[in-house]
DNA sequence: ATGGATATGCTATATGTGAGCATAAGCAAT
DNA sequence: ATTGCTTATGCTCACATATAGCATATCCAT
């Protein structure tokens, strides 16, 4: 990029661009997030730069996508630039990364790409089997030990009031809030990224332990912190544009659909609530054709209804709470 | 910055890095935008340059905007970053600009700044005095010529779709879509920007005449773009974050409070079941003073509780429809 | 046949929203 | 003082929607 300089005098700030993309699909019961290798060895979220010849961003994307791994993107949505200086301690410049959210069905990773958990990522955001256990147990008295830790008052006010918002106490758990609880565990040293991050400088990192287990895989640079953001903006998008669609195929069974939507949102659905919202919502037509591997009643496959979207303003799955 | 090689041997595009702001106030009843005056003598969102020492993309947006005009951001939001090739006609390089929203009180301009009423941008977003008259006497009609301009049917098919979802016939106008319609008055033609923006490429820009009262004023580049993706977030987020509250002062009647928000929203709301809403959702408090110039029965001034935030999961405004 | 699993329908209750009526309390002109 | 206009504020009814169950249908494996 052009070094610019500014009227006041100062030197603008040479940097490095790049697209990163967190690609998503649902496997079974598993929302899966595309990896590379990075030099560290850890995951990393696959990236690209922008071509001359590429005349928008999304289609940068789509085209370095295409060359590193073969996939067709479909869905795609940009999610955030970052720029903090110090997010890659190896690069003298700022980097500078436009990330995107891409949806895809199932497919078979490429060369070193490998599709992992996203909830090996963030383990406290899956409330499928109800709260995990380990939040109450080791990951909130470890936020506490945190906000007790700071010697100001207003501080440890403020502290414990974000800790509330995002790990909701009182209210309840809000699960579009992931890159605040993300930050949270990051600010108080419970991941190790914190650790890795503050080193440079200096700064000195809370020493609250939290057993490993907790922690969460972390990945290279700052992209956890960008998983994160996708997953808080996929959830918060579920609920108000039918998205979910463009992770299944053509036709699915109603159990199908909320598996997927369950992975994503991280609840269990009460499933009579979630199907009368989904037909009632005409999101969906039945096709008249059954699937017989059910091991139960035979359910009947539907397909998507892409009319939604021109009969009702905002037409996404509400979350009916609780299995 | 710096220009990277790619592996597959293709250069990377060098770009120019610019921060764009649209900053907002609310004067009475009219919400407002900043412009500085461009070369081409439009106005123009205000930018500037990120330096080595910004840490961060806000803080490097406080920075120069508190430089520039003098102003404290309070509130501040990354939109969009905007990386189209032609965005800026006069440059060589590729543009791209990380667009932010930020929220203050009114305050006076300073320098060749201005504040703009939004509406006299997006004419058509303003439906606080019900549905414009003109949107149905030419917007729709020049829209419906666009649609048929098409050859292809499926083409047309598709066209028709978009313009129903964002200028919705059947179901209803959505004011979160600003974009969507911003977009498709460009695309077919119904703003001068269209033609500007294709003159380079040589494209054919349809014909269809819209009278100039109606198409808006222009600003310089695609800043009308960023304002109108501006609008559409911030009406998004007034109904789930209680970010009015940022463009009043500290204390405020009721009836203020309505006004503001129908200003940003576009609409008329039922005052009662707004009070009841207010009330209910426990975002204010009364402070036992009362406001005497209004004209009628004095009204209590209110303060904001951000404690509804600890309280309830997504606290923001729904909005009752109608006057 | 039996039990377990899945699919699907129905309903009682609570809650939220839209729309309107009614009253309270100020000001200004008669 | 009375009347009428304005704004503020309280209340209610009807309707839509969401929550949380219960109940039944239909298959598979044993």
């Amino acid at each position: 990029m052009d070094v610019e300089r500014r009227s006041t005098g100062s030197v603008a700030a040479p940097a490095t661009l790049r697209l990163n993309a967190v690609i998503v699909s649902v496997v079974d019961t598993t929302p899966r997030v595309l990896t590379v290798r990075h030099a560290d060895g850890r995951p990393a979220l696959p990236y690209g730069l922008l071509r001359d010849d590429d005349r928008t961003l999304d289609r940068a994307l789509r085209r370095w996508v295409g060359e590193q791994s073969g996939l067709e993107l479909g869905y795609v949505e940009q999610l955030y630039t970052f720029g903090d200086v110090g997010r890659d301690p190896d690069e003298t410049a700022r980097t500078l990364s436009v990330a995107y959210l891409a949806l895809v069905q199932p497919t078979a990773a490429r060369g070193d790409a490998e599709w992992i958990d996203w909830y090996g990522l963030l383990p406290w955001e899956d409330w499928r089997a109800g709260a995990p256990p380990f939040l109450d147990a080791a990951l909130r008295p470890a936020l506490e030990t945190w906000v007790d830790a700071d010697p100001d008052p207003a501080c440890r006010r403020r502290r414990r009031d974000r800790v509330d918002i995002a790990f909701g106490v009182d209210p309840e758990w809000d699960g579009v809030r992931v890159l605040d609880r993300y930050e949270l565990l990051w600010e108080a040293g419970l991941v190790p990224e914190a650790q890795r991050d503050r080193g440079a400088d200096g700064a000195p990192v809370p020493s609250t332990a939290l057993d490993r287990r907790w922690q969460g895989e972390p990945l290279a640079l700052d992209h956890r912190r960008i998983a994160a953001t996708a997953l808080g903006r996929l959830r918060g998008k579920l609920t108000y544009r039918p998205v979910v669609f463009e992770l299944l195929p053509r036709t699915f069974t109603l159990r199908r659909l909320q598996q997927v939507v369950e992975a994503l949102a991280g609840v269990s659905l009460h499933t009579q609530n979630f199907r009368r919202l989904v037909e009632r919502g005409r999101f969906v037509e039945g096709t008249g054709e059954f699937e017989e591997q059910t091991g139960g009643r035979p359910a009947e496959r539907f397909r998507f209804r892409p009319e939604v979207v021109l009969e009702r303003p905002r037409p996404g799955l509400g979350l009916p709470r609780r299995s």
